[in-house]
DNA sequence: GTCCCGTTTGCACGCTCCTTGCGCGTCCGA
DNA sequence: TCGGACGCGCAAGGAGCGTGCAAACGGGAC
């Protein structure tokens, strides 16, 4: 069993904020020495509860304006149609977050576009006609309020 | 305006793949030498076309089990409703994602939550009593088919 | 209480990596 | 043709990293 204490916590909390900080600055906040912090960011490596490192790019400045919600739904439930559905949404880069949900429709995907332009020819070009999608519907984001991926480490207070 | 010419390309890539990655190892992917992926790392930071770096932590290992996209109409549009509903969203950290969007409802959030009892927390105890809030609806992820937050800087190709 | 053993810690050291100064080559406009 | 601006690689000084090691801590067995 993976077990994390509350040195952990400081710094996973820590390093989802800044994954760029020095082992000397985790120490500082955690109330350890660089050595640990480094010895502790090594075994949350291993146990891949740090699943990796990413860089966060502006989506404004790279020129990318538009981000839509599709729902789509499959032609038929058939395991083969689901398998050719999650290869075609694994090779489209514009498509950051797939689900599958409870509810109306089978699939929900998150994609990122440079325009109208490249949101109709996603729908219209790849998805539609793709034979194992039935229907589509697309949203387009009109407000961002909040985009992150960060875990609530500390607990959810009702009120 | 802000250029971003092969090589800063070729970083950005690299740098939304691999948070952590060295300048000589940069500088190899790219074919630069290290001060200079340095250089031109720190100015895009200072452009804010990296706008952060970010740990990826594992939502099966620290026991998160619930994500759910719960979407929510507002009582009233006033400018007023909706300023208390942001603030509202601000301060829930399990909600990740928070968006306005055409279409049928007015917002959709993405929450991340331990567990049933979380997201029913959340909802009745949180959403549901707001003021600002008129209805609730959510959605349970059944299957995560990719999830990331990296922008499509190779362009989509149809087809 | 006392002993023992496994775990965790801080410190020190050798090594890697980062960043800045510098000089060189290239490109473009005058 | 000349000159300035720009981007480049190299080198050096300083910061950061991770391993070895010994000390401190904590929990069982007796």
């Amino acid at each position: 069993m993976i077990s994390v204490d509350a040195f952990d916590l400081k710094i996973l909390t820590a390093l989802q904020d800044d994954g760029r900080l020095t082992n000397q600055e985790l120490a500082d906040l955690a109330g350890l020495s660089a050595s640990q912090c480094s010895r502790r960011r090594m075994r949350l490596e291993e146990e891949k509860v740090i699943s990796g490192y990413h860089a966060d790019l502006s989506s404004e400045a790279l020129g990318f304006g538009v981000i839509a919600f599709i729902q789509v739904g499959l032609a038929t439930h058939s395991p083969d149609n689901s398998k050719r559905f999650r290869a075609l949404v694994n090779r489209i880069d514009e498509i950051q977050e797939a689900y599958s949900l409870t509810g109306d429709a089978d699939y929900v995907l998150k994609a990122v576009l440079r325009d109208l332009k490249g949101l109709s020819n996603l729908v219209n070009d790849v998805l539609m006609p793709h034979q194992s999608v039935a229907h589509v519907r697309s949203s387009i984001v009109l407000d961002r309020l909040k985009e992150s991926a960060k875990l609530p480490l500390r607990d959810l207070k009702a009120g």
